[in-house]
DNA sequence: TGTACATCAGTGAACGCGCGTTCACTGATGTAC
DNA sequence: TGTACATCAGTGAACGCGCGTTCACTGATGTAC
């Protein structure tokens, strides 16, 4: 049996080739006009073709663009498991800069580093998915297995750090503890994760407190992100670059990942 | 002499209280349809006029936009403003819950607290003003100085805790210290602040590691709420009450805040 | 206090635009025999 | 290999909608003498 979803006939080809084609100039038109400005004419007039033919591809605008938001949480999720992948537990221990650095935190700003260039790159697309809602738009349920890839990716960082030893749980003094309530959001979250994860029954999740503060530096990384994309660091930490990369190490840190 | 603004004709009553009504309806349209769906021609539907009469008092979408904006930065400012006047130097020294902490760490976890909830009870208001940015539409000069209030309003409040002397400066083990282009964008940040402030010029200025975990800290707080507002916490920690409290004060710990 | 003129708020019609979506159609491509 | 039929891509016109903005107008309110 031969890959059952390649396209055989001229018809076929053609058809997998145009419905990537219009995604592809939606998405250069989402770049320039965002996403309220994105047309179904406008697209097709691009293209050379009338409107009306978009239908034979996707049903409605809300399609086309639920396409859009899937492929970008694809996309940024895929960058940050490459990073993550591509630090590995070598670079870490090895001489130079990463000298010292357990692997799990390399890993981690790679990471941050790695989200924060995809969006800056696309910015437009990165407000796509974590930028204000689109006004009566409501998010299938196909985006949530793609929106989840990045924070799995963490959350699978996390768990081979925590196997590894290199997490310093309730490291930082002070640290008053979790309320009841917080405890059980994260311990649901922790097997949650465990059961997401290609992971065997006897691996240990990763300790409630520390998702906790991983979840606040997931949130954190996006709120830098988010200032520097819509503008609210003009005129003073501008570039961010600094910035940002001092703020990943300070929230691996946080998280304990010496 | 009286206050010269006041109106005096009957024409310059009217003229005001229509000008408000305008804006108040406008305020009430984004809430339920948002931003791009604000429509001139719906707000003077709903006022029963038509909407040509509009342009007497806003001369385009985008000034009454502006004028949303600006009234959205002035509502959430005074609040945070109100926050920390409110929860005064007494609180902290007082019985109960606060006792042992100093009134800079109570105050900043108040702003915290006061910011989010205004952000859930005006979550496009919110979105207005932290969302991604509308498309075509350029913030003018106006709406710089009510958005300077609430980091400005934390600035002030670090420099009250650096006086009082609860700041822990450079607290936190492994601070790796700042670059030196970092460490330059803080130092304009700060003097840009002291100047900004009725501060006398002896005041001293909050030392430049201090500022730019507060600048982190108040990314990460809009990240948080953010996340909230925008839904990504759907599903695992919501409510995010208890998230958010731990939140505010671990970010209170990490700028020094004792 | 009364009159003549200037100012201004609100009207209604119109311009010109772009949008999403539907529908009957034509012609090309694919399939079964 | 050839023919008859079914499938499907793309066309072009149309529907119905709402928008921001302009403009000549009327009638009411304010002001100066």
């Amino acid at each position: 049996m031969t890959a059952p979803n390649a396209p055989r006939t001229a018809r076929e080809r053609a058809r997998a080739e145009l419905t990537r084609e219009i995604k592809e100039e939606a998405r250069r038109q989402l770049a320039s006009v965002g996403a309220d400005g994105l047309s179904l004419r406008a697209v097709a007039r691009e293209l050379g073709m009338v409107s009306s033919a978009l239908y034979r591809y996707y049903p409605s605008r809300d399609d086309l663009l639920t396409a859009l938001i899937i492929d970008a949480y694809d996309a940024l999720g895929s960058v940050a498991e490459a990073a993550i992948a591509d630090s590995g537990p070598g670079v870490g221990a090895g001489a130079g800069l990463g000298a010292g650095l357990g692997g799990g935190r390399v890993r981690w700003v790679a990471a941050c580093q790695a989200i924060r260039g995809w969006a800056l790159a696309h910015p437009q697309e990165y407000a796509l998915i974590y930028g204000s809602p689109v006004p009566g738009y409501r998010a299938p349920e196909a985006t949530i297995g793609p929106a989840a890839r990045v924070p799995l990716a963490f959350g699978g960082l996390l768990r081979a750090a925590f196997a590894a030893g290199e997490l310093t749980v309730g490291g930082p003094a002070a640290d008053p503890g979790l309320s009841g309530g917080l405890a059980a959001q994260a311990e649901a979250l922790s097997t949650a994760l465990a059961g997401a994860a290609s992971a065997g029954p006897a691996d240990a999740g990763v300790p409630p407190g520390v998702l906790v503060r991983a979840v606040i530096a997931w949130a954190q990384l996006f709120g830098l992100i988010s200032f520097e994309l819509f503008g609210q660091f003009v005129g003073s930490f501008e570039p961010a670059d600094a910035l940002f990369a001092y703020a990943a190490g300070q929230l691996a840190a946080f998280v304990g990942l010496a």
